[in-house]
DNA sequence: GGAACTCGCCAC
DNA sequence: AAACGTGGCGAGTTCC
């Protein structure tokens, strides 16, 4: 028989989980339901007005005439009109082969009817996925996502009914219009505190490589600027022009965490091209991509003798190499002893006694002990926060968790002592409880005002008690 | 009429 | 040698 908590700790870790979570669920996350009723009638409005538009256009019309009839949110229907019948090329096909409809296939045509489409897709993803869920999940104004420990295969948490963990936060359009619906009890404020890059200090944690290790203790280091003045060659670098910190932002998210993720040279060649838009039918062109200095990106990197599409992937290739034959060497070794033992075994164990077994890629096994460690550090905090919470009849709530975010719903007498107490249980408790962690762990906190919605966090600094200003 | 599938898209 | 990890959900479609 096989049982996948190893270790009574393991086991103990999901049953004081769920007994958390369901307090958690319990509580619920307090909506604006008047706010989501009318967003959701403005957004239906919005996309009328946009299905007449297309429906008007020549676009539409030539469709219904060749189809007969037509639904715009058919996607198969709209990959084969657009590639079966007027024989246009896609920009990219999907797994099973078939031409894509995503965004960017369908952005990548330049026709102004898909992007009327596009525009009509993104609105109904916001009414549909989410204002609406809210309006239908909700009971007496509070809705209250599940948070299971039981599907995820790499021993991670998942919530539904509505879905907690992906509401959108990076279009500040849309993260405003659905945040805008989430509220504190009254004359309360939200709070939310997340472990700063965890995945990569749990991982520190398995390979234990020096230079990895110096990196997350030394703070005047930096991971990100490294790799991107290396990537692009940058000789003056400095962190804090707004050119640089691009090149930064686009190095983290191109290349250092896919390569952690085991992506290769060859896509972040082309998420990296593509970012900055030197990438125009393959030519590589001058004046492109973000300002850089006197002149642009791609006039840099011309100047610096990488002149076409196929240089830039060669480049990469060798920033590859070094990254984990040279920088990361011992993380490298690591990663090679580890799918090496699951060879062997059939199995990998994770430093909280989670066993995943069964058929595993490279990718895979590599991801799903980190992963699911990484989460487990922010599941133990949750349980000894909700512990305190419950044991000393204080007024403050934990009402979610985002896989190394949690959510309170603060009472504003109690800000300054829950604080405290996060700030304790999260950086210091934590690392005494699991002993495997061998670098320090830090979380930052993002506050709102009272009564103010979950769209209105700001930066907080949880230890001198203010807003951090920027 | 529902199960199982594909596709697209939101989060970490 | 191979090549981005984990989820949920809405809509459409196909199959039984």
């Amino acid at each position: 028989m096989e049982i996948n908590p190893k270790t009574y700790e393991a086991y103990k870790l999901f049953h004081e989980g769920i007994l958390a979570f369901c307090r958690a669920e319990q509580q619920g996350f307090r909506i604006n339901l008047h706010y989501c009723e009318v967003t959701k009638n403005h957004l239906t409005r919005k996309i009328e007005r946009k299905e007449r538009k297309l429906k008007e256009s020549k676009f539409y019309l030539r469709w219904k005439q060749v189809l007969g009839s037509v639904n715009i949110n058919s996607n198969p229907a709209l990959s084969i009109y657009l590639y079966k019948i007027l024989k246009i090329k896609p920009a990219h096909t999907t797994p099973t082969g078939k031409g894509s409809t995503n965004n960017e296939a369908l952005s990548a045509l330049n026709i102004p009817e898909l992007n009327i489409l596009l525009d009509i897709r993104k609105l109904k993803k916001l009414r549909d996925t989410y204002l609406d869920a809210f309006i239908r999940e909700q009971v007496k104004g509070y809705i209250h996502p599940s948070f299971n420990l039981n599907f995820a295969v790499t021993f991670r948490s998942s919530s539904a009914n509505p879905n907690f963990q992906n509401i959108p936060k990076r279009d500040k359009e849309s993260m405003r219009m659905v945040r805008k619906a989430l509220y504190p009890r009254p004359g309360h404020q939200l709070m939310e505190v997340d472990y700063s890059g965890i995945e990569v200090r749990v991982a520190a944690a398995y390979h234990k490589d020096p230079v990895m290790l110096s990196y997350i203790k030394d703070p005047t280091s930096d991971m990100h600027g490294d790799m991107a003045k290396q990537i692009f060659m940058i000789d003056d670098w400095d962190r804090n022009r707004p050119d640089h910190k691009c090149l930064r932002s686009a190095t983290k998210n191109g290349f250092v965490f896919p390569q952690f993720y085991g992506s290769y040279y060859k896509n972040n060649a082309m998420v990296l091209a593509g970012e900055w838009g030197g990438l125009a039918d393959g030519k590589w062109e001058k004046g492109q991509g973000c300002p850089l200095g006197d002149g642009t990106l791609s006039d840099h990197l011309i100047s610096k003798g990488i002149s076409s599409m196929n240089k830039f992937i060669d480049h990469i290739k060798i920033i590859e190499n070094d990254f984990w034959n040279n920088r990361f060497k011992v993380y490298q070794q690591w990663k090679k002893r580890h799918w090496k033992g699951y060879q062997k075994k059939g199995y990998v164990d994770s430093l909280t006694g989670f066993r995943c077994s069964g058929v595993m890629g490279r990718n895979e096994v590599i991801n799903y002990p980190v992963q699911g460690a990484a989460f487990h550090c922010l599941l133990w905090s949750f349980i000894e926060l909700d512990r305190v919470i419950h044991e000393e009849l204080i007024d403050t709530r934990i009402i979610g968790q985002i896989h190394d975010a949690i959510i309170f719903d603060v009472n504003p007498v109690e800000l300054e002592y829950i604080s405290k107490v996060i700030k304790r249980v999260t950086c210091k408790d934590l690392p005494k409880a699991f002993k495997w962690i061998n670098v320090p762990v830090d979380v930052d906190a993002e506050l709102a005002g009272i009564d103010e919605s979950w769209s209105d966090i700001r930066d907080y600094d949880m230890v001198k008690n203010k807003f951090k200003v920027s």
